[in-house]
DNA sequence: ATTTTTTACGCAATCGATACCGGGAATGAT
DNA sequence: ATCATTCCCGGTATCGATTGCGTAAAAAAT
């Protein structure tokens, strides 16, 4: 079943009209007469016509969409983001198609691949926990392909990015804890190759510095998928729980470690925050009525997305190739509950 | 800047041969001796070559991709809904183009014009709240472009569908309710044009029938924006909460509404269960996390995006048009927690 | 009245890939 | 040796829209 569409040539022949003069009359060029320009528009208005974006693409090697890539729609930080990227991309006559990398290195590649070939004008990505060689990345950028960073991004790589201060906001978080009376606080991250996970893990150290807490390796966990398995969030627990000095607070370092770390103490029955002080990355938006009410650091995840679309968007329409690349850096909001309160 | 892909012209240029032969020998034709094949086939892996996506839609008038409207990325049974779309189109060689209408009617019409002048080869859509006129859906439906409705449907449009049985649902929620002994069971619904909303209200209402309790008009409310605004559920609740018979529980039925009537019951202090039992249709993935856990009514979210986008590709595929519909019915779950037990 | 300019439009190429048609060359048949 | 067949491949139109170039006809200038 086809669904068939008015062209510019059946306003031609409807008229006895050449193409040419149809086209530039839609596009209100000067060459042609007002008289004939009201015709052929008022035509196009009847008969609803709408360019074909497919023959434009074709024409113009652009395809007014942009590719977005992400490791998991089904997250709220990442559908807040795409809702950011889509809201400015439909304003700027753009659409996005999603793919996501589920962590996973193979399904990341194939999706860039994919991207690549639907012809995208450019990507906005975030790695997956897997990705350590990012040489597809790199060689799809090297070839011209307008690409913007966020949340997980790749330090050696030059193109624009969009974090938050991932450091800073992990560094409140680990004080907040210390203010709170917790002592022996423990950190549960992501993969310890991405960006995000450095940088928290190192607030988290700058704040037991900070505060004259000696800092204890065992005290550091990563889970391999991002926490997206229940299982490698229990393992890291359980590794933790059995440690000399066990921790009586943690901090999860992102939206799954820290909803699967909440199962874990539910399923173990170890009471939040009295047994274990809690407080994790996450941009669930109903923390406040888990059980007890999470403490979080959230990011402004609309408005990295916003402000990544505008990025790839001057990229994209920017005349010249683009040399100079910026690293946008948004605050991380606290949002102090019950979970991280003695 | 631009992104250069190698082309069929790139390749006879360097082979010295036709464009038409080129694509002959890509595709195996039987024309083609097997050495011109060999060399084509090499040279095309060496540089790489892809087919350009947008030349074969304009020449075969199909895009390879599926719109998707839902009225919010950012909700779980969406997000859910779309992870299994995508996972078949992916797997067909389909993207898959997302928009949201975010509960408006004229935000839902543009989409859907969005997606039509992006052409898409058929569009998989769960009407907005708001949505009561369907001429603009019609108007597409009637002009070809194949669809498949799910969650909300439109009951007078002929195609195919993929739902859940709401009644059913709503029927063993109430039922549950009123075997864990409370009396007073209220229904807080979304717009009352949603088939969605209709088909639970009836399920709720058998189950009060079969279990001889009168039915109660003030019992049963209506959120004209599908709860996505905090203040509709507010409203409703405190209209039911000033009734004369108070109710003593609640069905919930929208993920929004049941976790906004949450923050509703915190922020007035009404306990659950104790002063209000709860069940709630909603496929958050962390409701046994929430105070209390929170008992539901859960859709097979991926599953019907999976048999939604099987639909729709067989419906894209068929050779003559399609004359049968169907209706998917499956299963929703129902999960008994806390906090619909007295 | 003749030349120049402007106006208003059509022709045809182009983007990348496909497919119909047609034709040269090699082989086989007679 | 001549004709028919098969094998391989190229030319070209096509999809929808844009655009540089060419050009009649009308308007303006001389």
């Amino acid at each position: 079943m086809k669904f068939e569409a008015i062209t510019i040539k059946d306003i031609a022949k409807a008229l006895g009209l050449s193409t040419s003069t149809v086209s530039r009359a839609l596009r209100d060029s000067y060459e042609i007469s007002p008289e004939t320009k009201e015709k052929v528009l008022q035509y196009a208005r009847e008969t609803n016509y709408r360019p074909n974006p497919i023959a434009l693409s074709l024409k113009e090697k652009r395809s007014s969409s942009i590719g977005v890539l992400v490791s998991e729609i089904a997250n709220s930080f990442f559908s807040q983001v795409i809702n950011g990227i889509e809201s400015v991309a439909q304003e700027r006559g753009y659409n996005v198609v999603i793919a996501q990398s589920k962590e996973n290195y193979e399904r990341e590649v194939s999706a860039l691949n994919y991207l690549a070939s639907r012809s995208v004008d450019g990507i906005i990505l975030s790695v997956s926990a897997e990705t350590h060689d990012f040489s597809a990345i790199d060689q799809l950028y090297g070839k011209g392909m307008a690409m913007v960073g966020f949340d997980r991004i790749v330090d050696t790589l030059q193109m624009h990015k969009v974090i938050v201060n991932n450091k800073r906001g992990a560094y409140d978080a680990t004080s907040q804890l210390i203010k709170n009376g917790f002592k022996n606080i423990a950190c549960v991250a992501s993969s310890s190759y991405l960006s995000i996970t450095k940088e928290r893990i190192q607030g988290y150290i700058d704040a037991l510095i900070d505060n004259n807490i000696a800092i204890n390796d065992e005290f550091i966990e990563y889970c391999a998928h991002g926490g997206m398995l229940y299982d490698e969030v229990e393992t890291a627990m359980k590794k933790l729980m059995k440690s000399k000095k066990k921790p009586d607070a943690i901090i999860a370092c992102s939206d799954k470690i820290t909803t699967n770390l909440m199962r874990y103490c539910k399923k173990e029955k170890i009471i939040i925050p009295q047994k274990l002080g809690l407080i994790g990355f996450s941009n669930l938006d109903l923390t406040e009525l888990l059980s007890p009410s999470l403490s979080v650091v959230r990011q402004p995840a609309a408005d990295m997305g916003k402000k990544a679309a505008e990025l790839l968007l001057s990229m994209i329409e920017s005349k010249r190739a683009v040399t100079e690349f910026q690293t946008v850096v948004l605050p991380a909001e606290i949002h102090e509950r019950e979970s991280s309160i003695k």
